[in-house]
DNA sequence: ACCTGAATTGACCGAATGGTCAACTTTACC
DNA sequence: GGTAAAGTTGACCATTCGGTCAATTCAGGT
């Protein structure tokens, strides 16, 4: 009992050596956070049992609370990796090339992510809805500047005419609601719209259309010398 | 003892005799409900405590449990009244007219909601996100009803060339996701505009351009024999 | 084979919480 | 003013849950 409790990835040295093979306990504490994030973004912080989390993994209570050295550290950890799994997912805006081009493709950038981590864009969710008590320096901080260096993009853009006059923050605002709209209110338009699968009809079918309207609610006009195309 | 754990909003007979005041207990029962919204919105079902409801209401918490027979069927109380809200807001699109006019007026409607029950929405994105678990039926009944009737006239409005080619269930969506977001993600917004008044600033000041872009996205065009004007 | 530390596990504990209850106060009606 | 029901209150109970711990197993190094 040394290595316990420590909230780090743990000693990542000594890889390759034949012996020591990738991090015995690593695994287990990956299989932990994996299984917490869905309980997490099912049941919030409160409502989450550490045995339902510890039986999610495949392991009893106590090997859970050997790891994390309590649920709330637990919840920090897990909260932590799902933002920066948004904030890197908003990391590249291409904010060269043409306007239209480059929201288009951080929408449907986006729109992957809410695909392919629903549990991570609901527990997000949950968090900024119970008033974001342990993001939101992040939230004020990292992802303020991040709008305000993007924004000032949109207003050149603006300026140009090639995107519609309107504040850069609230164009975010909607990109973020509209796409993330699908893994949150997930069993909303699952009832609304009866889908049998909803992965294909939603994501595969529907989803280009959204594309295209917020595309044109922003307004985004193709860049006269671009050449990429949207396929 | 008697018109104990009555749910439905008591005995409202004899109303207007000088002696029975306007239900003694029925204002009790609307601070619980008002209080128990507030706390269940920000802590989730589980999160909130029975006595963090009671204190919010200003009695002891054997009181609150003297007009609801369980925590559980007072969170059923609670999110029903939210649906509802919900629900009517939605009542009225005016479908006929100008097009354009109709879901201005509506998207204006959501906002206002919003605005002035953000507690309510948040409570409702909470169970959303938790997968519906008491609402589900309600979503895949009237709601679900509700969406094809009216996407019935977003039809017609797209074969007229009023309205952009969407599935007019997704059209809701977007409406729903951007117009709810100014609540449910309140403390994101705040943190990144870094508004010093949430209300003004947000809702009296940019909530126009948002209106302008989800119309403009929609495809939304003026009928030609309207005259109705928006503002 | 032996040793050492990491990992696993279930039993256990104390605090917190939803809910009950019995005593008490207020209100409405005769 | 008497009475019965409605409403109020704090003490109390049973359960649940996060967290601890000691006992045990497992893995690698010598």
């Amino acid at each position: 009992m040394e290595a316990r409790h420590a909230n780090e990835p743990a000693r990542l040295d000594r890889i390759g050596t034949t012996t020591s093979n990738p991090g015995v306990g690593e695994r287990q504490r990956e299989r932990i956070i994996r299984a917490a994030t869905v309980v997490f973004s099912r049941k919030g912080y409160d409502g989450a049992r550490v045995e339902a989390i510890a039986r999610k993994a495949g392991m009893p209570k106590g090997n859970v609370l050997y790891y994390f050295k309590s649920k709330k550290a637990l919840y920090r950890v897990v909260i932590k990796q799902v933002l920066s799994l948004w904030l890197e997912a908003l990391g590249n805006v291409a904010v060269d090339g043409n306007p239209e081009e480059a929201i288009r493709q951080y929408v449907n950038r986006k729109l992957a992510l809410s695909r392919n981590h629903p549990e991570a864009s609901r527990l997000f969710a949950m968090e900024v809805i119970s008033g974001a008590p342990i993001i939101n320096d992040h939230l004020s901080g990292e992802l303020r500047r991040w709008v305000e260096e993007k924004g000032r993009v949109f207003k050149k853009w603006q300026e140009e005419g090639l995107m519609a006059k309107i504040d850069p923050a609230h164009a975010f605002f909607m990109i973020w609601a509209v796409t993330q709209t699908y893994a949150d209110f997930e069993a909303q338009i699952q009832a609304v719209t009866g889908a049998k699968d909803y992965d294909q009809e939603i994501y595969s079918d529907a989803a280009g259309e959204v594309v295209d309207a917020l595309v044109r609610g922003l307004g985004l006009k193709r860049d006269q010398g671009s050449s990429l195309q949207s396929a």
